[in-house]
DNA sequence: ATGCATGAGGT
DNA sequence: CCTCATGCATA
């Protein structure tokens, strides 16, 4: 038994879809739902003007160039080395010093302006701005060593629960929750506040840093709590988790189990100081393609017309950019996945 | 703190 | 091939 448990206690009816929470902000189901019905019409309309999107496109990001710097290299089309036979599961290994080169980086600046529109030219689309980190204005808080990864094999139980619920009801909580006495509204969810979530990102943050334990020793710290079905996390997750750039969904997932840790850090702390974990995960060797500047501006011109291109479209963006096919299929997925996440790119 | 990537589970 | 949750590698 290793996944097991999931089911939620009861399952609710499938129908009424009630206000959970005060109108504060869109929830990511309405997010979601914007984001899903809006290509069957573009689709059609620009299908015949293949070429005259992508030029637009590029026309588009090309203006943008110019306006703002014009610096037209690739500093590096790195190829990535898949793990073919190579293990990626649990292997031991603890270095991970690596240097590297100052390198010149002149102009770092994430244009974050994506539209979810519906007609990507049509006219006025909000755009939001860059997310501010602005959680406590602890200045200490850049603990980002992270010097060891355990790494369990598969330990995405929690995501596989995840899967089976969607997003609709995940009760996972060790606490037992349950009591639900309204019914018809909210039976088996719990309480998906954003407010809640955003100031618990916060409190946790704090508490942590107040330990002194960095992001990454949460997260491999996790997996000592014995959860069924939560092994460590990493440090990425952790950071995503304070900085609420993650899914709604996966907010409400990880809360109770970091909620968990805390406490029992905390408790651990009182009487004495232990933290025996820090595993070592294996050597992998995975490269990170760089994306360079202009050629992610064309990716964001298209993406704002068409966020879900086609294979044939994605390829043809690919060769007019001169990466890989599979580098720019995962870009326009990644870019989705960020337009959803829970970081209120409308409101608030 | 984030960008690009992998993989499971679904269509 | 997509969505989602996550992670390694990096800036």
């Amino acid at each position: 038994m290793m996944s097991m448990n999931s089911k939620q206690p009861f399952s609710m009816h499938p129908m009424l879809h009630e206000p959970k929470y005060a109108p504060l902000h869109s929830s990511s189901e309405a997010i979601r739902r914007a984001c899903l019905p809006t290509q069957s019409l573009q689709g059609n309309i620009f299908a015949g003007f293949d070429e005259t999107l992508l030029q637009r496109a590029e026309a588009l990001a090309a203006v943008d160039i110019v306006a703002q710097k014009s610096h037209p290299f690739k500093p590096d089309a790195t190829y990535h080395t898949m793990t073919t036979m190579t293990s990626m599961t649990c292997t031991p290994t603890s270095s991970n010093g690596h240097l590297h080169h100052p390198s010149v980086l002149t102009s770092h600046h994430h244009p974050v302006h994506h539209h979810q529109s519906s007609q990507g030219l049509d006219g006025d689309l909000l755009d939001h701005l860059t997310p501010g980190i602005s959680l406590g204005g602890m200045p200490g808080s850049d603990v980002c060593s992270s010097a060891s990864h355990s790494h369990a094999a598969h330990m995405s139980a929690i995501n596989h629960m995840q899967h089976h619920h969607h997003q609709q009801s995940m009760n996972m909580h060790p606490h037992g929750l349950g009591s639900h006495g309204s019914l018809g509204g909210s039976v088996g969810d719990v309480e998906p506040d954003p407010r809640e979530l955003e100031s618990f990102a916060e409190r946790f943050k704090q508490r942590r840093i107040k330990l002194g334990v960095t992001q990454a020793d949460v997260g491999s710290a996790l997996a000592n709590l014995k959860i069924p079905g939560v092994g460590c996390l990493s440090q990425s997750t952790i950071c995503r988790f304070e900085s609420l750039t993650l899914s709604h969904n996966n907010m409400v997932a990880l809360k109770p189990i970091l909620e968990a840790w805390l406490e029992e850090a905390e408790r651990a702390q009182r009487e004495k100081m232990s933290k025996p974990e820090i595993f070592n995960g294996g050597d992998k060797k995975r490269k990170r393609t760089s994306i360079a500047a202009p050629e992610k501006r064309s990716l964001e011109a298209y993406f704002a017309v068409q966020p879900r291109p086609s294979s044939e479209k994605i390829a043809a963006i690919a060769e007019k950019l001169d990466l890989k096919k599979n580098v720019v299929r995962v870009w326009f997925c990644n870019q989705r996945q960020k337009q959803k996440r829970m970081k209120f790119s409308a409101t608030h």
